[in-house]
DNA sequence: CCGATGTGTCGAATCGATTCGACAGCGGAC
DNA sequence: GTCCGCTGTCGAATCGATTCGACACATCGG
């Protein structure tokens, strides 16, 4: 059925070992030849087996890209990092496997020992991502996106949460707020130890301390109602509170909501710092002065770094994405606290 | 390096093809050495290499699923089908190529004739699909999850998008309203004809005719502002308006706002019908009533149907989902016009 | 006791590609 | 004119599995 090189052959009226040279390059051919057999290859639509092919390169093409399922099914934050990663998996000239783990770690150990995939992409590494002693384990070529406790060797690539942070804290230094709330993920993010909530607080929380602005914080539920309990929270506990830092996508247009709720005017009252994908700042009202985590660059350095680490060279312990401060409307100088502004 | 069947039927003392016969199960061999290989195995560490395997059986064991880049790169609304896709295709013991279609069709091309992959999942089929002709040219098995306006013979999925619009229709209707507005998409979602989008429009527009209900219709930005203008537009179009059934998940608490800051009680002045996942329905406030459209049921149906396609059985032609009416708080009987209720 | 009938196992061919070693032809140096 | 070296091509071995045909051996009925 499929047109095999031997078809391919026979139509240009050559050997088999002069078509895969052909293909491969890997001795030289004569220019008319060349053309020949790229005609007939042309002619007769071949495509070389993928499975035949990986049976003496010792290659697929693959990549493998391994989902946990951290959040439940409706998780909604992950679908830019697999665009971005199957892009730049593309650009690489590879394909991508995607793996769940409901099933265990046995898909890992299929894909890699089976052949099915040159190298592994773990998405979302936990702190204590079990994954991670099975992949050394298998010695096949692997790249943590996240930050575990231990790498265990491994290439990590990773989103500059500290120095988000401190940008964030500096910036608001800078315009005189001394007491910020730090709002994040659910609670449940917490409480499951997801890596990068727990960095992004903890490094929020020093970078604050470090130039002496007090933090409280709070996790927050993505629903009207979680909202103002946080918000609720974090002014009980301080009621000198001028700006806000919001790690947590969905929450953004509610956090604006309850804020003109309780009557503070944004900026010009209360200050507030994004950490979230351009697109989402810039839709809010007024938009968002905020700190862009990358998700493209993160997907496509890893996807670069595993087509590296495939080719066999040694890739650095770790890579930080630098994240970028986009000053927007929602950042301004404190004022004296006095009387709350009116409500538009 | 790697373990090939060559080292378990010397460990175990048997030949290759004994190996390869207690794997597959194609002859009757005795208990005794099954025992002896299936530990050999163990102790090893085998598993069959996935190229070499699929050169002589024809069977990767691997589906491509192919997402077109309809929304850009931050659409929200895929990863549960995703995820359901994943799911089923381990529950089928297949394992999922994703695919973009940013490169065009090439993607799909390489991926059937190289053999990478057994066959092939179209998501979100648009109303003309190019896709669609290069599939039927490739003669692989393949599953369409939309619908397209011309099929060309091969087997779709979908949602009943007909019977979910006669379902609000006729709940509604029970309910005396009528005149009822439509909030769909984003307007380049029907710019770009999107399958589902149109689909879904004129589902509902027919279904209301149909028991002789008013319907007026407008698109609408995931933004604030832009919820504001669209359900200006449509009480401005008929200010006799009663109810409203709202396709687009990302709008649902910005209509419920709106409608509050309208002084419009929900449901005693204004019925909501939306049609949206169970659980973005019940975190809203009130509650909605919903239509809900069973994601992870469409993607395991479809992974199903081309399972079984793949195993060469027929399949009809066309399966549709039958969608669920979940009565909640959104939706109750309409009140004579009046006085607008005094806001919450 | 002998031939027919199964059982369980093996050797060898096969799938579709890559790659090593060999070789034919050809031009240039001596 | 002979020999050397280079270029371009080919045949055959190889990768890791599956599968066909053959065969050794045990079992059973007549």
């Amino acid at each position: 059925m499929a047109v095999t090189i031997a078809d391919v052959a026979r139509h240009a009226g050559v050997s088999r070992s002069t078509v895969s040279y052909v293909l491969s390059g890997n001795r030289t051919i004569s220019p008319e030849t060349i053309k020949r057999v790229e005609r007939s290859i042309a002619a007769l639509g071949f495509r070389p087996h993928a499975g035949a092919r990986s049976i003496r390169t010792r290659r697929t093409g693959v990549i493998a890209m391994a989902l946990p399922m951290v959040h439940g099914p409706h998780n909604q934050v992950q679908m830019p990092y697999v665009w971005a990663a199957l892009t730049a998996a593309q650009e690489c000239g590879l394909k991508v496997l995607m793996l769940t783990d409901d099933d265990g770690e046995a898909a890992i150990r299929d894909v890699v020992s089976g052949a099915y995939a040159d190298g592994v992409m773990l998405m979302e590494v936990q702190r204590r991502d079990p994954r991670i002693a099975l992949l050394t384990g298998l010695d096949s070529p692997a790249v943590l996106v996240g930050t575990p406790d231990d790498p265990r060797g491994l290439p990590r690539v990773d989103f500059d949460f500290a120095l988000a942070a401190r940008t964030c804290a500096e910036h608001l230094h800078e315009l005189g707020h001394t007491a910020v709330g730090y709002l994040g993920q659910p609670p449940e993010a917490f409480a499951k130890d997801v890596a990068y909530a727990v960095h992004a607080r903890q490094s929020v929380l020093a970078a604050l301390a470090d130039r002496g602005q007090r933090g409280v914080w709070a996790p927050c539920e993505p629903t009207p109602g979680g909202v103002v309990r946080a918000l609720d929270d974090l002014l009980a506990r301080d009621p000198g509170l001028s700006a806000l830092i919001v790690y947590n996508e969905r929450i953004l247009p509610l956090v604006l909501d309850r804020l003109a709720g309780l009557g503070a005017r944004v900026p010009d009252d209360f200050s507030v710092i994004a950490i979230c994908p351009d697109d989402e700042a810039e839709r809010c009202d007024p938009p968002l002065t905020s700190v862009s985590l990358p998700a493209e660059a993160l997907a496509r350095a890893a996807v670069r770094s595993l087509a590296r680490r495939i080719e066999g060279e040694e890739l650095p312990a770790a890579a930080l994405l630098a994240p970028e401060l986009k000053i927007r409307a929602s950042t301004g100088p404190r004022r004296r606290p006095g009387p709350p502004g009116t409500t538009r």
